[in-house]
DNA sequence: TCTGGGGTCCTAGGACCC
DNA sequence: TCTGGGGTCCTAGGACCC
């Protein structure tokens, strides 16, 4: 067995460095059970605005009903379900919360997802008179208590370690795991429940034999190299104790890219009508730039087909803008011959990428300096109505075509956004007539 | 019952240049 | 004129995450 060899790099000193992965069970599920006590101990699902579950709270997972199942399937295995829109908005407050706890025993901490985050124990025994063990478990406590919600919690040397420690003992478990308890920790690990491996790399893996992260973790560095690419030879040093994913505390004020996309039913062959959807793909898409004061030097617009396939081009653009009005007509002939008029469409998408920050774009040197200011106040004057009256009160003509055409957002107005909403953002979900400049 | 939306990073292969 | 061989940069798409 090649193992055999390289077993004894697998025992590790206990705690060469300790990593925590905290995850909220059921996060958002939780949240509406926190902010509604007559929630409590009771199925609770959130995906309202989808049709499909995105949380489902412990009550509901017992009946069967899992992430992603479409919502008439809910109804029919459990008609008492209670089934909300998801409230970003009030989730986000619990979130931050949840890591202003986290911070409270340590700066380093990593706001990974809104439910999920990481912190670095390492060396802070001492300081804080307790043993890792008992740092996680008051880090743990105090969240439960004053959030009112459960997280999952594991510790080991890595952050692949620690993620699969968390995962072991749902929900609301504390897992600890020093080095050398490692080898036992990935025994148990089948290779779907490691972070990285997604359904391509299992089944690559299970042509080789393998079925635990065990088998995985125990393969020569060699034959690791010869057979893996740079993701996979990252993860294999992770679950051998190795820190290689660093704890990143900046947070996420920064975007290396912003999408949007928007799934139509039914599919379309319309070629206007999926230029209009991707005329507001781009409204979105710029108007969240300017909110983070970004612009793309590049813009890729994709349509995806039927079946799922898709097809996409990059547009260079001369300078960075997030000007609709100025970008849409770069995107014309592209778009044309990217549609095909036999094909029936599912969504279009648009993406915004080389985002920089869009003082630059305002005191350009190139020409048209005028057209650009007047631009740039039309739009900041846009944004002011639309954040005043709802997003896309005044759009383009050009995706006017959408509404035209009867086939209006779907999404579910829940009388529920007036509970919880702030009065801005109140008014932003609320349906309001719409007209065009 | 086909499968929402928003991200990140990696890579093969083409374009281009010397 | 035709050819090879190398490098770099870019792009389209894949894989993965929550």
């Amino acid at each position: 067995m090649p193992f055999q060899k390289q077993k004894r790099n697998l025992i590790i000193r206990s705690w060469p460095q300790a990593i925590l992965h905290l995850d909220a069970d059921a996060f958002f599920a939780s949240c509406e059970q926190s902010l509604h006590p007559e929630y409590r101990g009771k199925p609770v699902i959130t995906g309202a605005e989808r049709g499909i579950v995105s949380a489902a709270s412990y009550e509901a997972k017992a009946l069967g009903i899992q992430r992603g199942v479409p919502l008439w399937e809910v109804k029919k295995i459990c008609p008492q379900a209670i089934i909300l829109a998801s409230d970003y908005e009030s989730y986000s407050l619990i979130s931050k919360r949840m890591f202003d706890i986290m911070r409270r025993f340590t700066p380093t901490v990593e706001e990974y997802s809104i439910d999920e985050g990481f912190a670095d124990l390492t060396g802070l025994r001492r300081p804080l008179h307790s043993s890792y063990e008992g740092i996680a478990r008051q880090m743990k406590d105090a969240i439960e208590r004053e959030l009112d919600i459960t997280v999952s919690v594991g510790v080991s040397l890595s952050k692949s370690l620690a993620k699969l420690a968390a995962n072991l003992n749902k929900p609301s478990g504390l897992t600890m795991v020093p080095g050398r308890q490692i080898e036992d920790l990935l025994h148990q690990m089948p290779l779907p429940e490691v972070w990285g491996f997604g359904k391509a790399t299992v089944s690559y893996l299970q042509k080789f034999g393998l079925k635990t992260a065990y088998d995985f973790a125990a393969h020569s560095e060699q034959w690791i190299n010869e057979h893996l690419d740079k993701p996979g030879r990252e993860i294999w040093r992770e679950l051998r104790g190795e820190v290689v994913y660093q704890i990143n505390t900046e947070g996420h004020t920064d975007y290396q890219s912003i999408s949007k996309v928007k799934t139509f039913t039914p599919p379309s062959a319309d070629k206007q009508y999926l230029w209009a959807q991707l005329a507001r793909n781009l409204e979105s898409a710029c108007i969240k730039a300017r909110r983070y004061h970004l612009a793309p030097t590049k813009v890729l617009i994709y349509l995806r087909e039927h079946n799922f396939i898709s097809h996409g081009r990059e547009i260079s653009l001369s300078r960075a803008s997030n000007s609709p009005l100025l970008i849409l007509p770069l995107l014309a002939d592209v778009f044309s011959k990217l549609y095909k008029s036999d094909k029936l469409y599912r969504c279009t998408g648009v993406v915004l990428v080389g985002l920089q920050p869009d003082e630059k774009t305002q005191e350009s040197l190139f020409g048209d300096c005028l057209k650009i200011d007047k631009l740039t106040r039309a739009t900041g004057a846009i944004d002011t109505i639309n954040g005043k009256f709802g997003k896309h009160t005044i759009h383009q003509c050009s995706s006017l075509m959408i509404n035209k055409a009867g086939r209006g957002d779907r999404e579910k107005k829940s009388t529920r956004w007036q509970q919880t909403l702030r009065g801005e953002d109140y008014r932003r979900h609320l349906n309001i007539p719409r007209w065009t400049v």
